[in-house]
DNA sequence: CTGAAAGCGCTTACAG
DNA sequence: CTGAAAGCGCTTACAG
């Protein structure tokens, strides 16, 4: 079982390797008997084209990398399985890295476009370090600001916040906080602090804040410390991927009733149809957040005009964390 | 911003284009001072190799697909994330496929390969039809049996679901019933059924059964009619990906006391970290079944011998859905 | 409409 | 140790 070529099917058929690529895309002219040869020989030997080859000579791999935190989490599953979707109906294969937080996995990806293994990369992540070169390679991201030349999608961080904080403070809440889990970097997530401190400064009331830089497993840590810290909260805003479930549980485990002693809602990473228990939450348009992330970097893997700036509308969801 | 080649570099370095490669590579031996000037060279035109050229060369991809029939989906995710890490330690991206359980899907992964746009992949599938070319494709599976050329690995399906459906009766059930989710193809997940009715038979029990192949969505008519059916049930075993939380949704809706009136277990899919209910479960070794599963398909890509079959252990994991 | 040739960017015998 | 050449499997002007 050789591998057989283009070579052998212009042998075959009796004609030139040209004409064969010609039948095979389509393209140029060619005559409708030399046509039929060419489908048989290929038919006879059952030929596929070498995509390796073709695409050597196009100069694109027709594959984008997708970089997550961890894929193995609900949110990010999610934008996967919308990733792959949208990139398929363009003819795309997309790679998956689990950058785990480390940097080298996010630099990889820089190398693999350099390196020609894919035509571009969707971002979402919040640690890497702002690095020159990836100003010049086909990058989108999710959230995350990296200046003019790299387009984002991202929510409506700022309302939402506030809507969700108004919701709480509206049903009863006096002593509202936020935990939050803050990107290291310029990320449009930094909206949610601004809405809640722009919320208490409103209703003055005191600022209940922790928002700070957690490590993958010391979500428990952080949420004990702002428990103790914040013994008196009645209603609490959760930011960030991995804490909402963390925090709910921690709640829980100190006896506080939820929602009568104490209201939650979340951003992000709530999901339904993994069972996950029922926080009110704001609810991130993923599937329209991938499809617009794939999209856009497809248009500038072409080089045409992006806009920088996509900023999608968020659902208020009501669990049973609030009242 | 020129693209740059081996032939600038060597160009640049006053050398030949081999010699360049030999550096590149470390392959074959090159004088210290040549060494240094190529890649004073390479430094100076910032020169990466591009691997489109060298895959051609060398007629491999570097990469291996991984179809699942959805990736947002617990076990599925945790699986992408083990194998994602696993491959990259050898040198391998993995592209994400969501078969969606649609054979265009499932078929266009032997395309891929065919075409040699990767090397090799990894099925979790329980729904493509046989397919002969399929046998010449460097191809393993999970839990599904294709035949002696298809390495799988699967986990103790027999021995796992005797134990859990005997750790019930243990515990007062009388009227054990089994829900599944039947895979259309051959597959040791079809082990489960086997042994519940062994351990039925052994204690002069009627079954209670309902194994059938269900589409995505249908799992809550599934559930809902096996549970009309089998009203008197006290204990029940659920097989499969997405039945064990809808399961018990439906149990709860009915006014079940769990697990006094009725015990539950589930085979896959309960997953401590994403805070799912804590329900009693068989838990599959799922980071075991990644890395085994890509060292299998990296061995059969490079015609290596492979074992067929590879059986991991389970664990028991109880939850608050036993007594 | 069609064939022969050059070239995509690499590697690898083959001579020297 | 090193350069020139052939070749991986394709596409694409270029002639005819």
């Amino acid at each position: 079982m050789d591998i057989v070529t283009i070579k052998d099917v212009a042998k075959y058929a009796g004609v030139g390797v040209g004409t064969v690529s010609r039948v095979i895309n389509n393209a140029g002219s060619v005559g409708e008997k030399t046509r039929k040869k060419v489908l048989e020989a290929m038919e006879a030997l059952n030929y596929s084209r070498n995509n390796m080859a073709f695409r050597l000579r196009k100069n694109e791999t027709r594959i984008i990398a997708l970089l997550v935190p961890v894929i193995n989490h609900p949110f990010f599953a999610n934008l996967a399985y919308y990733v792959e979707d949208e990139a398929s109906k363009f003819g795309y294969s997309v790679i998956l890295v689990s950058s785990q937080q480390k940097v080298d996995k996010e630099t990889e990806i820089i190398t693999k476009i350099k390196h020609r293994e894919v035509d571009g990369a969707v971002f979402v992540t919040h640690y890497m370090h702002k690095e020159e070169e990836l100003y010049d390679c086909p990058i989108v991201s999710i959230d995350r600001t990296f200046g003019e030349k790299i387009p984002y999608v991202t929510s409506d961080n700022y309302d939402a916040t506030r809507n969700a904080i108004n919701y709480m403070i509206e049903h009863g809440a006096k002593r509202v906080g936020f935990i939050g889990s803050k990107p290291l970097v310029d990320s449009e997530v930094l909206e949610r602090e601004r809405a809640y401190l722009d919320v208490m400064a409103e209703h003055g009331m005191n600022p209940r804040l922790v928002n700070e830089i957690i490590q993958h497993g010391e979500e428990t840590v952080v949420v004990a410390d702002f428990m103790e810290k914040y013994a008196d909260v009645d209603g609490v805003f959760v930011s960030g991927y991995s804490l909402s479930q963390v925090f709910y549980e921690e709640a829980i485990r100190l006896g506080k009733k939820i929602p009568d002693d104490l209201q939650i809602v979340s951003y992000d990473g709530i999901f339904k149809q993994w069972g996950i228990s029922n926080i009110t939450s704001v609810e991130q348009p993923v599937e329209e957040i991938a499809r617009q992330v794939v999209r856009l970097l497809i248009k500038k893997i072409h080089n045409e005009e992006t806009c920088t700036r996509t900023v999608l509308k968020t659902k208020f969801v009501l669990g049973t964390t609030t009242k």
